[in-house]
DNA sequence: TCAAATACTGAAAAATAATGCAACAATCTT
DNA sequence: AAGATTGTTGCATTATTTTTCAGTATTTGA
């Protein structure tokens, strides 16, 4: 058994029982005990775990001040955000919506830039809280758990108040009958609200939402300026797509 | 046999077994140790597995995004926190100012409690959103960078609106004579409606705050409830301040 | 305190990897 | 078709990583 996979062993292990033992995993997994502490000192270098006399134990979360956020593909979004700054100019006012798309390529927005973004998603709104160039405001309003965005009335009635020159907008689901759509309401009514109140809207799309369909209507593909992706704009799959857009990217 | 079609039999192995070593992929190919880690190396190149000693494992698509936040003296400010957790109870309105001390209290909030929570601090909100039973509410508004909080007149606008049962207030300086003070003057304005609209306002003062001052007031001692800090409420360096206040925990 | 259990250390052994090279085959060029 | 080019392969050598082992130190629990 390779190394590595021991390491993942002992950290499900430690994640099912709460401990693991150094005699036991050496039994488990037929190697010395030494091994299987120098794997635990290996994991405890990384922050994996406590390392305690005869095992080790889960790294207690009390002291944790670190925020994670998991980002799918972020290859490919990392391609499709680079792609998206083509579109960014010095004294912009910017909408982006949330989704980890947009949070990639927040991140890769040059230090140089001045502009003023506005964005409801947390994650994105502490990522750009470092950058040194842009004006940015937080739209509030309720939080939804999971997105991490706020959403409700209050949200839209901001948007509202706003004129934008363009709005950067993650997708989840796009196909050429539908245009785009959302599985929840609220954040299909807010999205609606960013449409209203910008000059351009760029959808930011992952290659793997392509064809696909949610319940709530956002809007037709013709009410986009530019379809960004991470395929080529000839790729074969988005064939059908460039004829009701202004740009493929 | 092929180099590509060695190269697919490695990838569906992987995917089958979730890892693959060198010296059986050697045997079962028939060919040497040394074409089977140059397969390796180009299925690593092209980011198809990850090369470890002995074999390969599957890419860990498991890419997370980081958010760090410094907390000086977070022993103290645990222990101011845990005793601020007796003023919570189910079915509370809260806000919540800035500031690592509210923040590190955010962290120690057991998530039994039902309550609804207000707070124009991003990381609070960050650690608030993870908490299964609160209702969270973000004040949005133009971000000031450092502090990571939002302010101005949309922030005292959204406040003026709301009744809360209590205000936990972090506290930048405190003193017997002018109260708790402010170093920038937006952040004072938020304070003082954050006051208004509380029934109850509790000052989070770790001990190294007490006996300074900064330019601009919130309120004077008399206005507050209570005072928690990380010291015993019979510390002689409280003693001046036991007086003007309700209670001392 | 002691005895048992567990951990640490360094060195040697084993396993695996990387590198350069020559042989060979496939492909391309003329 | 002959020659040049390129790419793949296996081998020998050298480097690196991992494992084990033996001896010694530390921690634990009675």
């Amino acid at each position: 058994m390779l190394k590595k996979e021991r390491c993942q062993y002992i950290i499900k292990k430690l994640a099912e029982n709460q401990s693991v033992n150094t005699i036991e995993l050496a039994v488990e997994l037929s190697v010395s005990e030494d091994s299987i502490r120098r794997d635990l000192q290996l994991l405890h270098d990384q922050g994996l775990l406590e390392k305690v006399y005869g095992g080790g134990i889960p790294v207690s979360d009390k002291n944790k001040n670190h925020f994670d956020i998991e980002i799918l593909n972020e290859k490919k979004k990392i391609a499709l955000g680079t792609k998206a700054l083509s579109l960014l100019h010095d004294g912009q006012v910017i909408i982006m919506s949330g989704g980890t798309t947009n949070l990639v390529f927040s991140k890769l927005i040059p230090s140089e830039l001045k502009a003023t973004i506005y964005t409801y998603s947390l994650p994105i709104a502490m990522q750009l809280s470092q950058h040194p160039n842009i004006d940015l405001i937080f739209i509030g309003g309720k939080l939804q758990k999971n997105a991490m965005v706020t959403i409700g009335m209050d949200v839209v009635q901001v948007l509202s108040a706003i004129k934008a020159d363009i709005c950067f907008m993650g997708v989840s689901s796009i196909n050429v009958k539908s245009g785009l759509t959302e599985k929840g309401y609220e954040v299909s009514v807010v999205k609606k609200a960013m449409i209203q109140v910008s000059d351009k809207v760029v959808a930011m799309v992952d290659s793997g939402k392509l064809d696909t369909k949610m319940p709530h209507s956002v809007c037709e593909l013709n009410q986009l300026h530019s379809i960004i992706t991470d395929l080529s704009p000839n790729d074969p799959k988005l064939k059908e797509y460039s004829s009701s857009v202004g740009f493929l990217i």
